[in-house]
Order: structure tokens, then sequence, then C-alpha cells
DNA sequence: TTTCAGTCATGACTTATATCATTTTAATTT
DNA sequence: AAATTAAAATGATATAAGTCATGACTGAAA
């Protein structure tokens, strides 16, 4: 299943102004592209389990991948996306906790392992590098928190019409405004946090009024103000 | 409003194990007591509110307060308790945001302001310091993405057991098992996402099942293990 | 191209929980 | 201690959203 590819350099992220490694000294980046394993994984797979403990975390070198919990009855919460730049299971190395999350690929990726072990030693030496690292993780949690009210106070309606609008932002539209994610009607309902059907019933409703186009998988956000205003979202 | 009372040495709560300053060494904590303002807060008052900006975090010596986000129609929710020996408002200036939650103090409270250059400066020059305020946020981020799947997938009821756990394990009960925080139903309602009304039904039903027993704003925990069951927690 | 599994769509019905209204009780203020 | 305000409790009703069932459609595999 995995097999390895063109070996990315860590230069080659460091140069995008998104990712934590442009914090790096030369030296540090070579540790890293030393220390690093990456692989390719097939849609669909999975790259860890929640519950389970990793001695690494991974950065994504293309590719899509949805992070998820599991409740009682087998069904998935979505909490999170990761796309070409993020990085992913580093929250669970850094408390010292399981992961609490499962990562699974939704689009084939690349993605680099880097061992713990590195991170820490990164930490401890290179503190804009920490800064870092505790500002992605503190604006994670306040995403975090801002998801937890919404889900608590807002209707389903509000709610599925904000995670469009938040998927836009994600994964941009191409130019007919089509969001440029697939997902199943299951994963939108298990974003927004509802059933299947609820979230189909909306959709339809949203193409009856004009606010979004239906193609297959494929939905083009076509009034993206008349969704700011369905979803209160104060900006 | 605000007066000065004792202005508890930072000594005395790096010697506490769960905070944040046992990892100073001694030259950081005279800083930090040169620079920090400590200030009584009435019941009531609030500390600092969603969507401002602060320069500084709180450290709790003592009292009990509420962060909560507000949502459309004016309704908590709230997200976090912070105690004795807690930190506040430390993720918006890490994160460089406003603050997401406001912070209301539920009993007297005497918390400490320590300016953001401070943070920073431990930041850069205490890789120790760093790392455990890494940990402290990553491990919330963990407590978030786990609520975000209680509200979206339990029952009301599963929730309201589970939140009873939750204040216990965060509060303690005293001898006769009552635990020792004083909420209104609104405010429990606020916790578990719920209306004030729903809240106060599944308590009655908790105490017709001799779950719980209640005296005033007084609530026994009864049956741990009952409120367990119910909450469908894994253990 | 055909087949088949998975997904989407829709209708009917059910249920969990919210809202509304009113009375009672507890906590706070005077 | 009395008065006032806030909160708790309860009943009735409404509603948002979930579940179940079934047929249609899509996408992947053969």
């Amino acid at each position: 299943m995995k097999n390895t590819p063109h070996i990315p350099s860590c230069e080659e992220c460091a140069r995008h102004s998104g990712t934590i490694f442009r914090m790096l000294k030369n030296d540090e980046l070579d540790e890293i592209n030393y220390e690093k394993r990456c692989s390719v994984y097939k849609k669909g797979s999975i790259v860890f389990q929640e519950g389970n403990r990793t001695n690494g975390f991974f950065c994504v070198n293309s590719g899509i991948l949805k992070m998820y919990k599991t409740g009682i009855d087998g069904k998935e919460q979505i909490i999170r996306f990761a796309k070409k730049g993020d990085i992913m299971g580093y929250r669970s190395i850094l408390s010292g906790e399981a992961a609490c999350t499962t990562a699974k690929v939704l689009e084939d990726a690349v993605l680099c392992f880097i061992p713990s072990k590195t991170l820490f030693n990164l930490v401890k030496t290179n503190s804009e590098f920490s800064m870092e690292l505790i500002q992605r993780t503190a604006h994670e949690l306040g995403d975090a928190n801002k998801y937890i009210m919404n889900i608590a106070q807002k209707t389903v309606r509000e709610r599925l019409a904000e995670i469009l609008l938040l998927l836009k932002d994600t994964f941009d539209m191409d130019s007919s405004g089509v969001l440029q994610i697939n997902l199943t009607r299951e994963e939108l309902a298990n974003i927004v946090g509802t059933a299947t059907e609820s979230v189909i019933r909306l959709l339809s409703e949203f193409k009856q009024d004009k606010l979004i186009a239906l193609n297959g998988r494929k939905i083009a956000l076509l009034d993206v103000k008349g969704l700011e205003r369905i979803s209160s979202m104060y900006l």
C-alpha cells in the first residue's frame, strides 16, 4: 500500500508561508530531512487511529484528510480537515496523550512522518518554532470553542450553511463556485453533527432557493451572501 | 471594585504541582512577581470579554470562574471553568487573536494579571516552560474535541450525567457527595448545551432514580457508577 | 459496457427536546 | 425580618430533527 515516491525536501515546504517550518534554520531543516519518512497513502486509508499512541506527527505534502472522533454506535464526528502544508497528530504527542481523532485519507496523499523526538528537540532549541507551534495549537483551540457553541446553539440549517462557507474558505472554489473538495452527504452530516437525511433535505432546499447548485457530489456556492445570512454569522 | 489584598508570591503557586510556574527558575519567578498585578474580583464581575484584545493573561489565586461564549440571542455556552492554580486568557495572546470567551467570576476570586510581554519572554528563554504551555493548550484542545463529539452525538440525558461527573472531578465533592461548586440550573444548561427546563426535568428524574440528591442549589452525587453508565462513558 | 455496491432522495412517521405559561421556592437585598 | 428578585419546578404544547423504509441514481469494479 505504501511506497516511496519523490521525497519532497522540507525547504519546499518551508517556502510556503503557511507552514510551521519557515521558522527553522538550515541545519534544523537538514535534521528533519534526515529523520523523516515519506509515504503515499491511498484514498480511504487510515493514517492514525483514535486511542492509539503515535511517536511522531505528520506533515501533509499533498492530498486531503479528515480527522474525526468515533461515537458510541460508530458514527463519526469530523473535527477538522488537513490539506497540503498542514500538520496532523502533533496535539497528542505534545500533550503526551493518545490520539483523540482518527485521520483518514479523502484524496490520495503524500505524508511525511516526523519522529516526536525531533519535534521535542526543535521545541527545546528554537523558540520561534515553539512559538509557532503554540500559536497553531491556540488557534485550533479557538476554532474548537466556536464549533462547540455552534453545535449547541445553532439549528442544523444554520450550521450547514456555515459549514459550506467554511469548506469554501478551507478548500476554495473554482471559477464556477464549485467547492474543491468531494464529500458524501454522510460526511457533510458528520461535520454538521446531524443525520444524513437532514443534510440531503437542506441541500435540496438550498438548491431550490438558488443558494447552491448540485451536480452529483459537486456543490457550487451560488450566493455566498445568502449563505452567510442563513448561517447567522457575524463578520 | 478592585482593591489590592495580600499579594501572593509566585513561589506559593510554583509549589503547587498543577501550575505552569513549577518550570521557572528563581529569577524568572522574581520577574513575574515584579510585573504582575493582583486584584480581587467579586462574584459576578467580568474579567475579560469575548471579542476584546487583552495584553496579558490571568492566574487564578483563589476563586472559581466560568469561561463562556455568547450566542446570537445572548445565550451563553460555557466552555470551561477556571479554579485555583489555573491560568486564563493565555490562548488569545498566544494566537494573537481576540479573546474567544468571556470570563466571569462565580465565586469571589483573587487573580494575578501577567503582561503578555512577560509571557513571551518566558517562552523565548525557558523551553521547559514553553513545553508546559504547549502541553496545556494541547490538552485543552483534546477536551474541546471530545466536547464537540458529545454535544453532536449524545442525548441531553447522557450529557448531563457526564457533566455532573466532570464537575465532581474538577471541583471535588464533600464527604456526603455534595459537589463543591454552586451553579444555577441555567448554568448547568449552558454547559450541557440545552434548555434550562430540560436540565431541571432530568435532575428531577435522576433524583427519583436515587442517582443524586438535591437541596437547594446543592447537588450530591449518590451513585457515581450509575451516572457513568447513563453517560455512556468509556473509562 | 454491464453489474453491483454505495449513495442520494423522498415520504411517512416518531421522538427528543424546546418553548411557553404559570406557580412555587430559594436567594438576595433592604 | 420582610420584601423583592431570581430561580426552580411543572404542565401543556410545538417543533426541529431523527428514524425507518423504499426507490432512484451514481460511481467504481469487473
